[in-house]
RNA sequence: GGGGAAUUAGCUCAGUUGGGAGAGCGUCGGUUUUGCACGCCGAAGGUCACCGGUUCGAGCCCGGUAUUCUCCA
């Protein structure tokens, strides 16, 4: 049976049962920030779980995209070793909403496993929680399995809870026998005759604080089948590795690789390859990318791992791209997401590898100075050096293990792994504080604020709330600031990348100012956080206000946040569809854009990208914002910005035919009161994603003008044309630096015919020349060429003398020969004390500095008498 | 969120008691050659990331900022 067969039969089984299907959601949690990575069917239900959130359905069936590599599941480092531990994998699940229970949920399961995957009813085992009967009855006496064949277990196994305190619940599993030859006929945790083949949750309780758990009004029903262990038992294989999920990779990868598959050493390396490869894949396409910290760091080293058991398969050079591609076709029917990203996933796969490699052979020139070292020395490489390494150069343990290995060369693994753990530690202790350091508002989960902002701009409210350093009180006087809350607000909350409104609020006794806005989400709606400065009178909670936002700022920010989504499209036509949002900043002056795009825009694109909107300005587009179900608006082909969270009804935001996008920020009636729009700068921001600044509306125009104004200024200084001027500039600056050529040749002329002079003029002392020579317009540079000539022209001693910004410089240089009788540091310092100075530097060559030089015939007396105390 | 490292010519990088900014490759010019490559000679190219401090003097020492790399969570 294919695995497009076992999806088909899993989703057309609970189909006829009336589930709705859902989609799976992406990697990234939409709705949990607390998540790195989606891990279980059931994420995306959360809030519905919690009831926090009602849907159109009381019953859905999915077939989620999961990844566990990171916090309590955590196979990463398992992947390889097993058959059946991957990084990335696909859970099937079917889910009830307060709607049917234990019952239909075990009549279902069963019923889908023995008639439509026809498995053999002898070959499934069942466990149960040890207190939980009913399960156990409706196995044993609705189902028909035999006593023997139910196990009880405990807390560990077969109770689940989604937190310390929240919904949980008993569960119950269906394992699959795989015969007698696998080991005994005993469920025990470690036979591996016994896969685990399904689980089903019931959520029944929900665990408050005090750990006691108190029954749920309406129990829900959670499940989650691994396709990739059900695709192996259902293709009759003992690996999830040898399925048609996997199968074509490792063929594909031994091809490539040109090494003999059946040779058991290559196995892990395979296993590894395919997993990550895939995991890879799927994350990309959800929008992450490489980076060093966060999702993007998993990913990172997900890659690297995939490399490194790459390079002992003998790629010496980037492959995993290849290998990409290769999931892409596999996988696609049933996330079209991939075909759609395929380049984009091999060149951001491609480009990390080769960030690799550099990483490494950089690190392989600081491994060879420690390898030299340590041959030299005691034979052995400290664990503080390999950490160094592996820490801040990303050199790898394992190769350098074998390295040494190749040499002789033992490495100190243990003084390695006592860094890593103070490094850990480190890490956990800033965590706590960090966590410690957020403060929370007390009783805040009390209120809730209803936002009126998209069409009204002033607003009747009540004041729920006041805090005055984060803590409650009961008023809030003249000239204090605080945090209010009120019932309702036109003040936008930053979020989504626009700035929170600001503004004031009155009424007949009192008079504030709102500088920020902010906002905790709670669910589907908010508290907002109105932060303030009491300016007259006081205010208390209950009393009735008038909230008025600054509805000048709101509307450039309206601007520029509506001038981002056309942004948005406008790359996607112009660059391609791998142009996604990584990030936004709307305020008032500006906007900023990040996305992911490999190059730097051309001039011509910049040019195509403003034409493209403000083409779109002009036709005078209506901007259309409706409220509808998230799945209707992926159909009509609304971009989602994983990052953010929605609900499941979301607002749409379109713009024509041009943008739709998921968005709850404010926009414009149509897109002619943007004016103007005007790219002001693009760059990087890491590799693979890019930054747009830009301005639109009033900002754009004024900064538009203002630059025109420089530039008019420019050429009515130059007196040239729009057309003549930069020709002009460029010639000038050449010019100017022909002249500075030849008046440095010049000067070079001018001393070379001082030269002689001075070598005549120069005094002697016991046989050695020595000049000493003040200069008043020679830079540092002359002067130290100049010395440079005197001492080698006449074979002895320079000391020249200049006034530079306001202080003496004073340079003295010895001929080689000399230096052994006279060390121009020594003397040099002394002579630095004639004008309270200091010096210093080398036996042939020195400098010193100090007060200006007043009178250079007393100076020049001075050192002739420290000369004379030296040469004798 | 926390730690480590890096930033010097177009590129890859040297540069230690703080004292004159360098190499290789690339570019350009000359020479050699029928022509090219090589070879030889020469030249251009620098705000030593930015800001501040210490010092007579900072690429180097100290503090801050930015960017990049890297590890941990």
């Amino acid at each position: 049976m294919k695995n497009s067969e076992i999806r088909d039969i899993f989703y057309s089984f609970f189909k006829k049962k009336n589930h709705h299907k859902v989609l799976s959601s992406p990697l990234i949690p939409a709705k949990d920030p607390t998540l790195l990575f989606t891990n279980a069917g059931m994420n995306q239900f959360k809030s519905v779980f919690l009831q926090e959130e009602k849907r159109g359905y009381k019953k859905a069936v999915s077939i989620q995209k999961c990844m566990r590599v990171s916090g309590k599941h955590n196979d990463f480092d398992e992947v390889g070793k097993t058959e059946y531990h991957h990084t990335f994998f696909e859970m099937m699940g079917n889910f009830s909403f307060g709607d049917y229970f234990k019952e239909q949920a075990i009549e279902y399961a069963w019923e889908l496993l023995t008639e439509n995957y026809k498995f053999n009813p002898e070959q499934l085992w069942i466990s149960v929680y040890k207190k939980d009967e009913d399960s156990f009855k409706i196995w044993e006496q609705h189902i028909g399995i035999p006593t023997h064949k139910i196990i009880r277990s405990g807390d560990k196994d077969n109770f689940w809870q989604m937190g310390e305190t929240g919904p949980c619940g008993p569960c119950s599993e269906i394992y699959f026998d795989r015969g007698e030859i696998y080991g005994p006929a005993d469920l025990t945790e470690n036979n591996k005759r016994f896969v685990e083949v399904w689980n089903l949750v019931f959520m029944q309780y929900y665990k408050d604080k005090e750990g006691k758990l108190n029954p749920l009004p309406a129990p829900c029903i959670d499940t989650g089948m691994g396709i990739e262990r059900l695709t192996s038992i259902l293709q009759g294989l003992d690996s999830n590795y040898k399925t048609d999920l996997f199968k074509p990779i490792i063929e594909f990868t031994t091809d490539l690789a040109n090494i003999n598959p059946d040779e058991k050493e290559h196995q892990i390396n395979l296993k590894i390859i395919a997993d990550h490869t895939r995991a890879l894949c799927f994350l990309i396409s959800d929008g992450i990318l490489p980076s060093n910290d966060g999702r993007g760091y998993v990913l990172r080293r997900i890659l690297r791992r995939a490399a490194k058991h790459g390079k002992a398969l003998g790629f010496s050079d980037t492959f995993i791209y290849k290998i990409s591609s290769k999931v892409v076709d596999l996988m696609k029917e049933f996330y079209p997401e991939l075909e759609y990203n395929r380049d984009f996933i091999s060149q951001v796969i491609l480009s990390e590898e080769e960030r690799f490699n550099r990483t490494l052979l950089n690190g392989l020139k600081i491994f060879e100075d420690l390898l030299n070292k340590a041959i030299e020395k005691k034979n052995i490489i400290p664990g503080e050096d390999l950490f160094k390494l592996s820490d801040t150069f990303g050199f790898p343990l394992d190769f350098a293990k074998d390295l040494a290995n190749e040499k002789n060369v033992k490495i100190d693994y243990n003084g390695f792994q006592k860094e890593l753990k103070k490094q850990k530690e480190k890490s956990r202790i800033n965590l706590i504080k960090k966590q410690k350091s957020i403060q929370t508002l007390e009783n805040i989960n009390k209120y809730r604020t209803e936002f009126t902002g998209y069409n009204n701009f002033e607003e009747e409210a009540t004041l729920l709330s006041i805090y005055i350093n984060n803590k409650e009180t009961p008023s809030i006087k003249e000239s204090q600031k605080g945090i209010l809350v009120f019932d309702k607000t036109p003040f936008y909350a930053e979020s989504g990348g626009q700035v929170g409104d600001i503004g004031i609020g009155k009424n007949d006794n009192s008079y504030f100012i709102i500088i920020d806005t902010q906002k905790i989400n709670y669910g589907k709606s908010g508290i907002f956080l109105h932060f303030s400065e009491i300016k007259k009178g006081e205010l208390k909670p209950g009393d009735k206000v008038r909230l008025i936002i600054d509805k000048n700022r709101r509307q450039k920010i309206s601007v520029h946040h509506s001038s981002t989504h056309l942004l948005h499209s406008a790359l996607r036509e112009i660059l391609g569809l791998h142009v996604k949002q990584s990030g936004s900043y709307v305020d008032n002056n500006k906007l900023r854009f990040d996305f992911t795009h490999f190059k730097p825009l051309t001039q011509e694109e910049i040019e195509k990208v403003e034409n493209f909107i403000n083409q779109k300005v002009r036709e005078n587009i209506h901007m259309k914002s409706e409220i509808m179900e998230y799945e209707e608006a992926i159909e009509k082909g609304a971009i989602a910005i994983f990052e953010e969270k929605y609900s499941d009804t979301v607002r749409l935001i379109s713009i024509g035919n041009c943008s739709k996008e998921l968005c709850g920020g404010t926009h414009l009636n149509s897109t002619g009161e943007i004016g103007v729009f005007k790219v002001i700068s693009e760059s990087s921001i890491s590799s693979g994603i890019r930054r747009i600044e830009a301005v639109a509306g009033e900002p754009g125009f004024n900064h538009i003008q203002k630059y025109l104004n420089t530039f008019y200024n420019i050429q009515l200084h130059f007196k040239q044309k729009q057309n003549t001027i930069f020709e002009f500039l460029i010639n000038l600056d050449k010019n100017l630096k022909q002249k500075g050529k030849r008046l440095e040749t010049s000067n070079k002329n001018n001393e070379k015919i001082n030269i002689n002079k001075i070598i005549d003029n120069c005094s002697q002392m016991n046989n050695i020349k020595i000049i000493i020579e003040y200069f008043e317009n020679l830079g540092k540079k002359e002067l130290n060429s100049l010395s440079d000539e005197l001492k080698n022209k006449t074979r002895g001693i320079s000391i020249l003398l200049s006034n530079i910004n306001g202080k003496s410089y004073i340079i003295m240089s010895v001929f080689n020969d000399l230096t052994n009788i006279i060390n121009s540091r020594n003397i040099i310092k002394e002579i630095a004390k004639l004008v309270n100075g200091n010096g210093g530097g080398r036996p042939d060559f020195a400098q010193a500095g100090g007060e200006p030089i007043k009178n250079f015939k007393t100076t020049k007396k001075g050192i002739l008498d420290i000369l004379n105390r030296y040469i004798k």
